[in-house]
RNA sequence: GGGCGGCUAGCUCAGCUGGUCAGAGCGCCUGGUUUACACCCAGGAGGUCGGGGGUUCGAACCCCUCGCCGCCCACCA
């Protein structure tokens, strides 16, 4: 006997465990089974599961175990990022807070060292969590970005890439993180509205003592770098001055006054300071006019020793307030002006000013690259889904810049770049190659110093796809599973990772890494508010699992998954689908008691009870539903078909008419009808599956106990595929007709608000003939289910007085349950709602517009409706006569 | 500045290519000890589908416009 209710907590540990065990995870090794594969995003080494990752790898569960249920080989492969910057900020905090010393004191190899150990001590946390949420990933394949196969794969990339002149080192302006000091890329910068000021600085003019042509900055200490301010070349005011010089205030340089398009005349003072070390723009300007660079910057953004001597060595903001003051006091400052304007930021912390500074890096030109993705995205052969997506990665990839892709920090994949005594640079995967390289390029040995920086943790990752199937080695996987099926991951990544992986797979595998992106939405609290810490609103995947159990976290993501953006979600809504499994926890219970149990042999296209043949198409339409939904990767339309199916069909109404045949004299309608129902049942565990396994395993184990024995877990048990000649088109229209019979008189029992204890007899009198052959012929099962409640069932009794509804007609006894002049009013209310929908259908219908115009099935629809409301009609009228006669 | 989304019952959201589309869940109200289930059962109330125009025989769905809300991108001195 099955316990009262489904206890998850020590099933699920247990039904995992023995999954992991048994070894399904892995993908079948049968060489005929159609490889689907998926690869998870891999989160940090240092992370722990969120709620958005239980949203991610329900998606991707669900999709594995069905394409694992329908056959297929059927890998979802697991692993971890090294996510250098957020990892190496991580340990260096853990090791200032036990009392270390610091990194730099400590040295890059005891650094890197720590660091692996710190990997080696919680790098497992995520996907032990993983597991509790059922995912069944092939753990036998776990990757990490710095193993050694994908180090291998990145060392050959970038020596590839640059070699096909597709990476290069450039001194350019970077986004600069001064408090790591390292080059960070556009995407990691942020630009967050502040209220600063704008100052008005007014420059002399050289050899005019007195005038001044005014600039205005927000950034008044770049000034120490300026090398020259630019007008727009039409600019009238300053025409004179074009060719001109200023004396540059406190740094006391004189500079060019050039003509430049950039100089806008609407902003500002149309005079603007160039200061091409500094600013992206006037790094531009700088170029077309051979302006020289002039940083004044540390890499820790103190101003260095190319400024005046007052300001040297002071923060970059206490040199803004000092070089204002300056201004002021020698009468150049002319003004400020409180301005709203966007600051960059580093993205993760939000608290880092970005400075654009001057420096060698290593960069990829992502132009070339993007050319083969867009293509791939405009043809199809990789689809977003939903489609919407897809004008975002355009509108990118048709702007991209060239990718900085090295970092000025420890952790990662050093760059494989040697440097000769002369600045030569060796780009080669090993150190040996390098020096060989070296050697005939020097015709001796020559020492060579690898390059400090290591690489932009998305470059590694951009080779997940194929780096974690074997890549570049010809490995089986390579050839099963590469391009994957799907890709699962968060909106908010398709820059960093979506676009680099269709860059670098397309361009070294020539296929796309996957054929269809889905792109999950950010989940909120229940009232729409982003889940942050400070607000105290993160929920925790793990507590609602330990709360509700996985499945029901399961369901509910799955269900929710289909939202394009946002998802607010409630614990009530979890609590609802925890409810959902109950449900189906107690119809199995309910089996159990009533012998419902699989029968050897039982086929069920031979049942021969209209109930039975109506559960089994609506099985089979369920079936057709959640196979489709799932083949299209909409797991939140699986499991609306499944909610519904289980709770409004199984439940409300095939198990309540089983109850009556159940209980009958027909041993045979008895007998087929347990035996259908333990079918449906394992149908439904089945469909379940993918997105509620751990309830479906085990009610799976638990029925077959009895009847014959189970082939294999569920887990691996074939997919139901139902025909559609399981649909018994008859069947379904009977039933139909009779659950809106029962509907309709429960509403006029509930309606009349009788008492249980009164119990009326229910009475049809005014059926249609149509409607009246269904219920004679089910007069059985609805005489039982009546029965049941209480209430019965006569098509006989004359004497009733009419009533009628709209949909199969049913009549009380009125006497002494009703109030006649309501019922009355009632039916004159139906009459007249009825003669409105006939002028409304027979207006339409002699709009000849309409006719010629209208769809032939729509006509003829309005046809049909007009002929049931009139014969509705005429026989509510009747009914209201007969109802008059007798009040 | 550019782009993209959203605005449908108290709340969170479905409504596919215009033709029963005005829906679901939760909440609320009424009734229920009918041995699967109160994590339940039955019933009910609630919306002029953000405003205004237009196209059409017909619009929540298409077009225009306005209004909020949100997100992404952008070098605005």
């Amino acid at each position: 006997m099955l316990e009262k209710t489904f206890d998850p907590k020590t099933v699920e540990p247990r039904l995992y465990a023995t999954w992991e065990a048994s070894g399904v995870f892995a993908p079948r090794d049968d060489p005929g089974a159609e490889p689907f594969s998926i690869v998870i995003p891999p989160p940090n080494v240092t992370g722990s599961l969120h709620i958005g990752h239980a949203l991610q790898y329900t998606l991707q569960d669900v999709l594995t175990r069905f394409q694992r249920m329908r056959g297929k080989a059927a890998l979802w492969l697991p692993g971890t990022d090294h996510a250098g910057i957020a990892t190496q900020m991580m340990v260096e905090r853990q090791l200032a807070e036990s009392g270390n010393i610091g990194r730099r004191e400590m040295g890059r190899d005891a650094f890197i060292e720590k660091v692996w150990e710190w990997k080696g001590r919680y790098g497992g946390t995520i996907a032990r969590q993983a597991r509790r949420l059922g995912a069944s990933c092939d753990w036998s394949r776990e990757r990490f970005t710095l193993d050694d196969g994908l180090s291998a794969a990145v060392r050959k990339v970038f020596v590839a890439l640059h070699k096909q002149g597709l990476i290069y080192r450039a001194k350019r302006l970077v986004n600069w993180q001064p408090e790591l000091q390292t080059a960070v890329s556009d995407l990691e910068v942020v630009n967050l509205e502040v209220n600063g000021s704008m100052w008005r600085i007014r420059y002399p003019i050289e050899g005019e003592p007195g005038r001044f042509i005014v600039v205005a900055t927000t950034r008044p200490e770049t000034m120490l770098g300026d090398s020259a301010v630019a007008v727009h070349p039409t600019d009238e005011r300053y025409q004179d001055l074009i060719g001109r010089e200023v004396r540059l205030p406190l740094a006391d340089r004189l500079i060019p006054i050039i003509a430049d398009e950039h100089a806008d005349p609407e902003k500002g003072t149309g005079a603007v300071k160039i200061t091409p070390a500094h600013d992206f723009n006037d790094f531009r300007v700088g170029q077309r006019h051979g302006l020289p660079l002039i940083n004044v910057l540390t890499p820790d953004a103190k101003i260095n020793d190319t400024a005046p001597e007052k300001y040297r060595g002071m923060d970059r903001f206490a040199a803004r307030k000092a070089i204002v003051a300056d201004l002021e006091e020698v009468g150049l400052l002319e003004g400020v002006d409180a301005n709203k304007m966007m600051i960059p930021y580093d993205e993760k912390s939000k608290l880092v000013v970005i400075e654009p500074y001057l420096t060698d890096q290593w960069w990829v030109d992502a132009a070339t690259l993007a050319g083969p993705a867009i293509a791939a995205v405009e043809q199809g052969r990789t689809v977003f889904q939903p489609a919407v997506w897809e004008k975002t990665y355009f509108e990118w990839m048709r702007n991209i810049e060239p990718w900085c892709v090295s970092r000025q920090v420890w952790w990662g994949h050093r760059i494989p770049a040697w440097f000769g005594p002369d600045g030569t640079t060796f780009v080669e995967e090993t150190e040996d190659e390098a020096k060989a390289v070296a050697r005939a390029h020097y015709g001796k040995d020559e020492p060579l110093i690898q390059d400090e920086d290591v690489l932009d943790t998305w470059f590694s990752s951009g080779l997940w796809a194929f780096s974690t199937l074997g890549w570049p080695d010809d490995t089986r996987d390579l050839a099963r599973f590469y391009p994957t099926s799907v890709l699962v991951t968060g909106f908010d990544i398709i820059f960093f990772w979506v676009a680099r992986m269709m860059m670098l797979s397309l361009h070294f595998l020539g296929d796309v890494p996957f054929r269809k992106v889905v792109m999950t939405a950010l989940i909120r609290d229940e009232h729409g508010q982003k889940m942050s810490k400070t607000k105290g609103n993160v929920v925790d995947p793990l507590e609602l699992v330990d709360e509700y159990g996985a499945d029901a976290l399961r369901f509910t993501m799955a269900a929710l998954s289909g939202q394009v953006r946002n998802i607010n979600l409630s614990r009530q809504r979890i609590e609802g689908y925890r409810n959902f499994g109950t449900k189906l926890w107690n119809a199995a219970r309910f089996c159990q008691m009533n012998g419902c149990a699989r029968v050897d042999g039982f086929d069920p296209a031979a049942v021969t009870h209209v109930q039975n043949r109506w559960i089994r198409g609506e099985t089979a339409k369920t079936c057709a539903v959640v196979t489709e939904a799932l083949e299209a990767a909409r797991a939140d339309e699986a499991a609306d078909a499944l909610y519904r199916f289980v709770w409004n069909v199984f439940c409300d109404w095939r198990l309540e008419f089983a109850k009556p045949l159940l209980a009958g004299d027909d041993a045979a309608a008895a007998a087929e009808t347990r035996a259908m129902t333990a079918w449906v049942l394992d149908q439904v565990l089945a469909l379940l599956h993918p997105i509620m396994p751990f309830m479906t395993e085990e009610l799976w184990e638990a029925t077959g106990r009895e009847g014959p024995p189970r082939d294999s877990m569920l887990i691996t048990a074939p997919w139901p595929d139902l025909p559609a000649s399981f649909i018994d088109e008859a069947a379904s229209a009977e039933m139909e007709l009779v659950i809106a019979a029962i509907s309709e008189g429960r509403s006029i029992r509930s309606e009349l608000n009788v008492p249980p204890s009164a119990r009326p007899p229910l009475l049809v009198t005014e059926a249609g003939p149509r409607e009246r052959r269904v219920l004679e012929a089910n007069a059985e099962s609805i005489r039982q289910l009546l029965r049941v409640s209480g209430l019965r069932f006569d098509a006989a009794d004359a004497s009733a007085v009419p009533f009628a509804a709209r949909g199969a007609a049913l009549a009380l006894p009125v006497a002494e349950f009703i109030d006649l002049a309501a019922e009355r009013a009632r039916l004159s209310k139906e009459v007249a709602a009825l003669a409105t929908d006939i002028q409304r259908t027979s207006a339409k219908l002699n709009n000849p517009d309409f006719v010629a115009r209208a769809p032939e099935e729509v006509v003829d629809e309005n046809r049909e409706r007009l002929a049931e409301a009139e014969a509705s009609k005429a026989r509510l009228e009747a009914a209201l006569k007969r109802l008059e006669a007798v009040g």
